[in-house]
DNA sequence: GCGCATATTTGGTATGTACCAAATGGTGGC
DNA sequence: GCCACCATTTGGTACATACCAAATATGCGC
């Protein structure tokens, strides 16, 4: 059990049981209703919201209301399985729209990873990926024109891992994968229906051919309440 | 860049800068003092610096002040290199401090992993690890009595990994990994010398034996600012 | 019914104030 | 030189208030 020996944590822990029981489900009522039936102060309430937030109970849209969070999505990025696959595995209905394609120069990150110099091209998509129409995150991939040659003359909106196997035949590649938590900045946020400043997992990932040359490097930035990592493996000591 | 329109990103971006700029190292000026040098006031200070601490920039060590994070320990959860290990090995100074060890009865979640019933009894150890001083993970393992026999009557400060290979013979295991982003509260969360309600994440491992059967489920909860997860593997489309 | 302008509700931002408890720094006694 | 005590500083909690902008509901004209 938590500490409730302050306000806040009390509202907190209130609510928590509210939705446990399923007592609250779909948006809650607005924050100044709340603030009355606990008798505390908005600043207060919102400290308790911003809590249950990170405890990925409940979200916020746009400016209209808070909700109770829907369950998560697991997610194993090791596994070479595609967004619609997984999705749909688990029951959610998924969506992607391509936001943005463009042809540009490697940032310092990326020409680091991808040992590339500043000069070579990359060819670069962004892309919002939703589940049961709330959008959960978003990627952004870069692809080295000089390993992939006239990615950009493709059409990217389709699935890129066919691209890669049947076009370019990498049918065996090298994960270099690094999760971490972050921090979702406009226009990312905007993207995920989110604030400025709110919370994530960010997920980068630099796919090598089997002699170790990087030819891929993505940034996904996800919903921290949307997102499980999953991981299987078999060891030995 | 960010959205600067506001005044708290206004402040989140100055100090941001002079933490990339390494003109703030150690500790940072008081919240009332940062108030005078931007000009606003202290809810508006601390939300910006609430935004630079989820951002893993900044930390607050008890109520003594704000400081700059040092760098991420990498951490692989499906390597069996042991904390010792990949610590030194990033040039940390690791230790570890065994809080509390028990025999009980699993708790709904443990004993549905392990298939136990509510009877068979559980030895669990609560352990708090720092590098370089600063405690950033508790560790509650929880060993299936059933499956390792006796396992209570040894010393469970020294190593586990050593105990499992040479006392029981657990050459080969099955890991069954979960990293989710959550909420650290008290008593964990003053374990790790933050506060109620701080930010974290969350590593849950089950681990097998060849044939599936599980007899560890363990429970890691990291300070958010103190971890990168890393992965590294092949894999074939 | 439908579309559009308007009023209302809602969360988001921002300020100021007050008090508390833990951590820290200093001071004096031994 | 060490320790106990005290004053100060620091972040943590909590309140009340105000205004803004976006989202939503309302109602009118057609």
């Amino acid at each position: 059990m938590s500490d409730t020996s302050y306000a806040y944590a009390q509202v907190r822990e209130a609510i928590s049981q509210q939705i446990a029981e399923q007592k609250l489900t779909g948006n809650l009522p607005s924050e100044r209703e709340l603030c009355a039936t606990y008798d505390v102060a908005r600043s207060t309430l919102r400290q308790a919201l911003g809590q249950l937030e990170h405890m990925g109970l409940i979200y916020r849209k746009n400016r209209s209301g808070w909700y109770v969070c829907p369950r998560k999505l697991k997610y194993d990025p090791m596994q070479h399985t595609s967004f619609l696959q997984y999705t749909t595995a688990q029951g959610f209905q998924p969506s992607t729209k391509l936001v943005e394609q463009k042809k540009q120069k490697p940032c310092k990150e990326i020409a680091n990873a991808l040992e590339l110099d500043g000069r070579t091209s990359l060819t670069s998509i962004l892309r919002v990926r939703s589940v049961d129409g709330r959008a959960v995150v978003v990627e952004e991939l870069n692809f080295s024109n000089k390993h992939l040659p006239n990615i950009d003359k493709h059409d990217l909106s389709l699935s890129i891992s066919v691209l890669l196997k049947n076009t370019y035949h990498h049918h065996n590649v090298l994960y270099d994968i690094a999760v971490e938590s972050c921090c979702l900045f406009n226009p990312i946020a905007q993207y995920l229906n989110t604030y400025d400043g709110a919370l994530g997992l960010k997920v980068t990932r630099i796919v090598r051919d089997l002699e170790g040359t990087a030819f891929e490097f993505d940034r996904e930035y996800w919903r921290h309440d949307a997102l499980m990592i999953e991981n299987k493996a078999k060891l030995h000591f």
